[in-house]
DNA sequence: CATGCGTGGAT
DNA sequence: TATCCAAGCAT
């Protein structure tokens, strides 16, 4: 859950989650739906699939005990250098080192390193920097305190080095360069695009769409959408009919727009006209399709989008 | 190796 | 309001 995401924001989706699955078993033996339900809301949901493989994979393969060689703990999906080192220094002690956003920061500061910390270069010297600064005992407690270093202290606008218990042996603290380092990437433009959505309703019901492993929000429940012609400000009534025959299968008659709402999601900017339809016929084979009421959008797991959508609904049919 | 993946907090 | 940023990983 910690990864790429603040402690505050994990913590209320950290004391859910471990209260419904307390142990390995009991999340491996969970449906992905009820995993994804609780994730809901956290983002980068490949985590939360990643997570619900590794622990099947831990129980059919490690006896229910996650596994204590690094190797082999680096071989779970969504485990890879830093979260393997983080989980075997902190739970295990082993002598590992860390690398992460808060540890980038400090140790490029220290080192005043002023390449590109995410380049080939800068990997290489950080890692190193940080296993050489591993203690021989308490090497959790020490890769802890570096996080925890970088994300009090030493932080990305203006870092508190008067507090800082290592300033004097700080580089760029001593070149007076902490706001030029690290460098950071320049990141891809915001791009506006325009989507719609479809409730297509059926005797008090309405249509929702798993998306598949290759789009966004892979696995989720959501409303069918798709991409209007750029520039577009209205959704025609024969858009609406062709994609949703696209999507589904399903001949629709389109109705009335319902609202208009805007998501920002990576690197768009998404404008969502959200339109009602009727259902006529037909239908996908599948089990990418099902059709719930309203007040039965609860048990599944949707998108930001997709959970304004079913509350509107929800609060319409009041 | 660059890119895609999500959302919300902080400034 | 806009921008940056976050206990990264997989492809």
């Amino acid at each position: 859950m910690l990864q790429q995401t603040q402690v505050v924001t994990v913590i209320p989706f950290f004391q859910r989650f471990i209260s419904r699955f307390p142990d390995i078993t009991s999340l491996a033996s969970a449906e992905e739906d009820e995993v994804l339900r609780l994730w809901e809301g956290l983002g980068y949901y490949r985590r939360a699939r990643n997570l619900h493989s590794a622990a099947q994979q831990i129980v059919r393969n490690h006896n229910a005990q996650f596994p204590e060689d690094f190797s082999v703990a680096r071989s779970l999906p969504g485990i890879g250098r830093y979260t393997a080192g983080a989980i075997l220094s902190i739970a295990c002690n082993h002598k590992l080192p860390i690398l992460e956003a808060n540890t980038v920061r400090v140790f490029s500061r220290l080192l005043a390193f002023r390449g590109v910390p995410s380049e080939k270069d800068g990997q290489q010297l950080l890692w190193s920097f940080a296993e050489s600064v591993l203690p021989r005992k308490h090497v959790g407690d020490l890769n802890q305190a570096l996080m925890e270093l970088g994300s009090e202290i030493c932080v990305p606008r203006v870092p508190n080095c008067a507090t800082c218990p290592v300033h004097m042996l700080c580089a760029a603290h001593r070149q007076g360069a902490q706001a030029l380092i690290p460098t950071k990437k320049q990141r891809p433009a915001i791009e506006n695009v325009t989507e719609a959505a479809i409730v297509i309703q059926r005797g008090g019901r309405v249509l929702l769409r798993r998306h598949s492993d290759q789009e966004r929000w892979a696995g989720l429940w959501d409303f069918p959408r798709f991409a209007t012609s750029p520039g577009q400000t209205a959704v025609s009534h024969q858009e609406l009919i062709d994609n949703a025959l696209q999507l589904t299968g399903m001949k629709i008659e389109a109705s009335q727009h319902l609202t208009t709402m805007q998501h920002s999601v990576t690197r768009f900017r998404i404008t969502l006209q959200c339109h009602l339809a009727r259902y006529v016929s037909g239908r996908k084979q599948g089990d990418h399709l099902c059709w719930r009421a309203p007040d039965e959008l609860e048990q599944l797991p949707l998108n930001v989008t997709g959970r304004k959508i079913g509350r509107l609904l929800v609060n319409l049919n009041k």
